[in-house]
Formats: structure tokens, sequence, C-alpha cells
RNA sequence: GUGGAUGUAGCUCAGUCGGCUAGAGUACCAGGUUGUGGCCCUGGGGGUCGUGGGUUCGAGCCCCACUAUCCACCCCA
């Protein structure tokens, strides 16, 4: 292993034999977004630099120290994607996407990139499924992008997760409540952590995220951001959490959820699973009603989240989640001698050719090892053609799971029939 | 970025007080059975003991640095 180039750190393979368990999460997360009326868009994996700065927020960690930015050979400044949303609203605003039929409905299955240090459920290439809903501004659609998430980890199998919901305000009634709460934390000042002391004059809110006991007993009695909501905002969280209700999908006012990227507005919500560690955040997402402005585009609300893939296959398997099988053939034909090798070939090539999953040694080995490799890849039916068989074109084709055997000619449109 | 633990075969791991050519299980390959898998038996291939340096007659084991993984902080998916 001395000089062997190993992946860079936080990368991930996701190797054969684990493909399958990704192609059926993708697979379910992409049917249900589909039914609900959403349809996949794809961005560019880097984008201008400025685009994060202005969407994502400049104050928040993933922009200030967590971006993969290099400049190109042209001397433009560009990022690897740390998040999907700022790419989509970019895209549909270039595109003329927002000034067609509102409101658009977006799904995306794509890796973002951020410069972390690594830890279970934390890489630096992830992968996240998002889904955008621009053009509402009503409760309606929170609910709605709410009910796909809870949908899509309910279809996956996944139990153990509960839905933290919390409501940030908007430009008209946030600075009153920032105010509230820097002249509250103001009065303890000396009694919080350094970094918390930074906080307070740059993002306030973000103190009462914090894990340190002194900042957490102090943030207690802080100001709570649903007291500060007007009247819209109000109302807005309560339609939330009735249409919830009426989904019946249970759900925690947390008022300490205030999400580390600024374009959030109103709603915000994570879905978080009980055992995992420190990473439980499985889903993460919220309305953004200022974005599309922020970006250059007319204004436009929107709502939205991300999930982490990773985390999911990993809270999956804690639970004990069964995943179908990798597909296995369905025929292995095996062949002793000259004429039999010749026979097997062309008669797999036949039932490839009509689609059937068959397979041979092309390895060449000897019979039992063509019969235990049949057995590794878990084929279905197995089949031996030597010159008997070749002469008489009947083979006995034979049940690998119980062993039992019929007598079939050997042709491709009858076999492919038995199967 | 901070702190802690760990790193021996593809995988899971032993390896005593520093002492012969570094082991087991599993996986892989072959044979036992010249044309029938799973079970069993036999044999085989596979290691720069994470990397580099140091101490020592001698280092997988002790010391230092680096690196990677895991865990926690932080942040978030």
């Amino acid at each position: 292993m001395a000089n062997q180039i190993t992946s860079p750190r936080g990368t991930a393979d996701v190797l054969p034999s684990d493909s399958a368990r990704w192609q059926y999460v993708e697979g379910v997360l992409r049917s249900v977004c589909e039914r609900f009326g959403y349809q996949e868009t794809r961005t560019p994996t880097f984008e201008h630099t400025e685009l994060f700065q202005r969407g994502v927020g400049d104050t928040t960690d993933v922009v200030g120290k967590e971006m993969y930015t290099m400049e190109d050979k042209g001397g433009r400044s560009i990022t690897l994607r740390p998040e999907g949303t700022a790419g989509v609203v970019r895209s549909f605003i270039q595109n003329g996407v927002l000034a067609g039929t509102l409101p658009v409905r977006a799904y995306y299955i794509l890796s973002c990139f951020r410069y972390e240090k690594p830890q279970a459920g934390r890489l630096r290439e992830f992968h996240q499924l998002g889904i955008e809903l621009f053009g509402a501004k009503s409760a309606d659609a929170d609910a709605e992008v709410i009910r796909i998430a809870a949908e899509a980890l309910r279809e996956i199998g996944i139990k153990n997760v509960r839905l933290e919901l919390n409501s940030i305000g908007c430009p008209d009634c946030r600075p009153r409540y920032r105010e509230a709460l820097y002249s509250y934390f103001k009065q303890y000042e000396a009694q919080l952590c350094d970094t918390c002391r930074d906080r307070l004059e740059k993002n306030p809110m973000r103190i009462i995220d914090c894990k340190s006991p002194e900042c957490q007993a102090i943030a207690a009695g802080a100001p709570m951001a649903l007291d500060y909501l007007c009247d819209e905002c109000r109302d807005h969280f309560e339609s939330v959490k009735r249409y919830l209700d009426d989904s019946g999908i249970p759900y925690s006012v947390n008022p300490r959820i205030v999400r580390g990227l600024d374009y959030y507005t109103r709603t915000v919500f994570e879905f978080v699973h009980e055992s995992a560690g420190a990473q439980g955040v499985v889903c993460g997402g919220g309305r953004y009603d200022g974005l599309v402005g922020m970006l250059g585009g007319n204004p436009t609300p929107g709502v939205g989240f991300g999930m982490g893939i990773e985390r999911l296959l990993n809270v999956a398997a804690s639970e004990g989640v069964e995943f179908p099988a990798a597909p296995a053939p369905d025929l292995f034909v095996g062949f002793v001698g000259d004429k039999g090798r010749e026979a097997a070939r062309k008669l797999v090539y036949q039932l490839q050719d009509r689609g059937v999953h068959a397979v041979y040694d092309i390895n060449l080995r000897s019979l039992k090892a063509q019969l235990k490799y049949a057995d590794k890849l878990n084929a279905r039916y197995s089949l031996v053609l030597g010159d008997d068989e070749v002469d008489q074109n009947k083979a006995r084709l034979k049940n690998m799971a119980d062993g039992s055997e019929t007598l079939i000619d050997i042709d491709p449109v009858r076999l492919a029939a038995a199967l």
C-alpha cells in the first residue's frame, strides 16, 4: 500500500457490490418526486464563486471556509457547488424558467462539495436529493415540500425520524427579533464563548444554536423568533402546522433550528434521525422567498429541501432496512469439451439478444469451477452442454435453489420462456 | 480549525517481556470427484506490519513526526 494512490480525503467509492443499494434508493426518491409532479433538472458541478457568496451568504461557514474555490485558466473564480439550490435558482433565472408557468417544481440528485473535516455521515463530496418549488407563497407549498420528504423517508423504510419545525420570520419581522436577541445577549456578552461573542455582531441568531453549556444556559432565556413573527408570518406558520396535521405528519416545533444558510425565510425544518450520532440530520430545508430576487431575478418565492443520500443509507442500515439484491443471472450455461463450449457460447449470445440475463464462464474453467461460479453469481438456473447434449439438442435445466431438473430442448425461444 | 482513539493479508482480527522465515478465520485459486454448485477435506497465491525517521545487537511491539480512518467539538446533507 506504500505507493498506492488512494482516494482524496473525504471521498468515498461506491463499489459494484454497493451500487444496487444506491440505485434502489435513488429510484425510490425519483419516483416519489415524479409522482408529486417534480421534474429533474441538472446544473453544472461548478459555478462562478460569486453565485454562492451572494446566494448562500458570505457570513456562513459553508461559504466562508468550506468551499472548493479555484481560479480557472481564464482567471475566473469558480467553485464546486457546496449545495444545490443556488445553482438551480441561477439556472431558472438565466433560462427564463421562472417567467413561464408557475409554480415550477424541480428535483435533482447530485454531488456537493465542502471542505470539512470528514467524519461519519460527513464527507467532502456527498450526494443529495434536492427539490425546489418556485412561485408559490402560500403555506400549501411548504406543506407539499415537507410531505414529499416524509413520503420519501417512509418509502425507503426509515422509521425513527422526527420532523422539527420552526419559523425564522421574514425581512419585515426579523430585524425586530434580531434587535431583541442582540440586546438580550449583549447583557451576557462576557459569559459567551469566543465564537458566540463574534456572532453577537454578525448573526446573533446563531448563538441559539451554540452547543457550549454556558451559551446554552444563556440561550434558554433568549427571546424566540416565534414570538416576534409579524402577523403574516404567524398566519403562515399556523397554516403550515395545520396542513401537516391534516397530512398526519407528526412534528415538533423547535425554536432552536436556525439553519446555516442565509437565504432561508419563514419556515425551516429538519428531519432528524434518533440513532445516528452527531450527523442525524437526514434532510433539511425551508422557504427562501428572497433568494431569487437576491440573485437578480424577479422576486419569486421558493421552498425546498436537501436530503443526504449517504446519511439516508447510513440511517437505513442502522435500522436494518433491507434493500433488493443486485440482479442475478437467469441462466448459467456450463460446458464440457470443445463442442459444448462452442454451443454454450452461441446459446448465451442468442439468449442475451432476446434480453435474457444469461452468462457462461469466459475463463474456461473446469465444470466444477464453472458451477461454483454460477452459485456465487446466484444464478437461478443452470445448464451444462457437452457432446451428448449438442448431439441430441436436449439438456437438463437445473433449478439452482432446489436442485430439481427438467429436460428441455436447447432452443433460445423455449429456454427464454422456461426461465 | 480543536481534542481523543485507532492503523498487521481483499475483509474481520490475533501477535505475550523487543528475539527464528509474521499468524488465524474468511474470501480468492486449484485438487480430492476426467460431466454438475452449496457441505467436508487437502494444498496454493496473497503482507514494505499506514509512511518516514529515531532508540537497540535486534522493532509489528518502544520514541518522534507525518498521513489516513473513526469519534466528539464546530458545521450541515
